[in-house]
DNA sequence: CATGATTTTGCATGTTTCTGCCTCCTTTTG
DNA sequence: CAAAAGGAGGCAGAAACATGCAAAATCATG
């Protein structure tokens, strides 16, 4: 067995079990306990396992009571994420609304970024609890439970007096010709203030969501400065890009 | 069994049973009284519990960040919840601020609750999420992370346009002669502007907490209608008592 | 293919940690 | 005060660990 599917076996089991005894490994992978213990080492190194005396830990909370988190750990939105993450820099001011996308991005934003984020996402803002260097403002309203983000008339004038440099829009629907669109009318009306506060826009779509249409539109789809997608069909591709949407694959 | 897993379980009895005698751990974890010991000895050191003659207590921690509280589900909180409860009808305006406790408090409401609940919490918010009779109003601001809470200009703006039926006051440190305290001026102010916009207030208080001062004081103990504590202790209660706060324990 | 370098693995070694037992001391309780 | 329970520190065996080394496997390069 190659050492790294080995080792792959060792932060799988733990990642199941919870814990394991360096002994125990030993029988179950038949390889000796030296072997194991140089494999846990490495991991522990690496960062994927706590090694303790006799044995290792998993390393994240012992339960993960989030039960959005399995779906969020979607391989395309991990992908589109790190793609955005190229236009992140620090010291900017970055408005972020909802949407699991994003939930990804921020997520992924290292830990040592610097700068201002306003959001009306709570999950967003939680999801910052770590990032120290970040100022985190949170535009309140009316919580609409089903994305999980404030809306109304207070986020809207509230957003009146900011301005940003960067606006990651959380995209549901997206059509060349509609535009984009979202389904309740002041999700509309609070992502088409945040468009006009941003400087840039930049969306990320996965291939499921582009030239599909919902109630309420926001804007055209041209008002992106990037669409960051998956899709690579050139037909598609060539519809945005028409609209001078830099479109990044 | 692991040491590392071994101490955990101990971290976690304490918590759950508020107490330990080390003879009784001893038989429960199949380890010599020796070694339990030892144990809480490096867990009283590490400062995760407190070390008392025959056995260890749970400890109140007295700063540590929002993170590492939220793992505390004990049965105090839980206990001081459920009497909160009977506090709360349908149809009422609910002002809840930020807390460990609070949040346990939230996460007890019936899913059938019917009502307007508004908080500067996100982690209040989100847990908010499955009651969908109830309308969550999210008051934003500045996030301060140690707490997770929204503060700032904007947050007291924006709660002088509001008025609520009841307030739950997260209490972070509370003192007959010296009041209500805070860490933070921000995080005071915003207390007193909500408790000012509130017909009733509630303050549910573990013990650890009693008798403690913070820096920023928000108010005198006896703006509280109610006082929700775990403690037996007369003299502490008669403290309250007399300042015609209607304790209940 | 050949051959030398690198990696991986198991074994032998001395060291450290963990645990239970023992003895002596301290605290609690009646 | 005295007995009982709990605790501190030392000791020793067992288990786990780090390290060096050599054999085997793998890789690189001409």
């Amino acid at each position: 067995m190659l050492k790294q599917e080995r080792q792959q076996k060792i932060v799988d089991i733990i990642n199941e079990e919870h814990k394991v005894i360096a002994s125990d490994l030993s029988k179950r992978l038949s390889v000796s306990e030296d072997t194991i213990r140089r494999d846990l080492k490495e991991l522990d190194n690496l960062g994927f396992i706590k090694r303790v005396h006799s044995g290792a830990l998993r390393k994240g909370p012992p339960v993960e009571d989030f039960s959005t988190r399995q779906e969020m750990y979607n391989e395309t939105k991990t992908s589109l994420a790190t793609k955005a993450l190229d236009f992140i820099k620090d010291d900017m001011v970055i408005l972020i609304d909802g949407g699991t996308t994003n939930l990804q991005l921020v997520q992924e934003l290292p830990l040592t970024l610097r700068g201002t984020i306003i959001t009306n996402s709570p999950p967003i803002a939680m999801a910052l609890s770590n990032h120290n260097e970040v100022e985190v403002i949170m535009v309140g309203g009316t919580l609409f439970k089903q994305s999980m983000v404030n809306l109304g008339i207070d986020t809207t004038e509230t957003l009146n007096t900011m301005r940003a440099d960067l606006y990651i829009m959380g995209i549901y629907k997206i059509d060349p010709q509609i535009g984009i669109s979202v389904p309740s009318s002041s999700e509309a009306s609070v992502k088409r203030k945040m468009a006009s506060i941003s400087t840039e826009i930049i969306g990320m779509v996965t291939a499921d969501k582009l030239d599909t249409v919902s109630n309420h539109i926001v804007c055209p789809a041209d008002n992106l400065t990037y669409l960051i997608t998956e899709e690579i069909n050139p037909t598609i591709k060539g519809l945005y890009e028409n609209q001078k949407i830099s479109v990044i694959d």
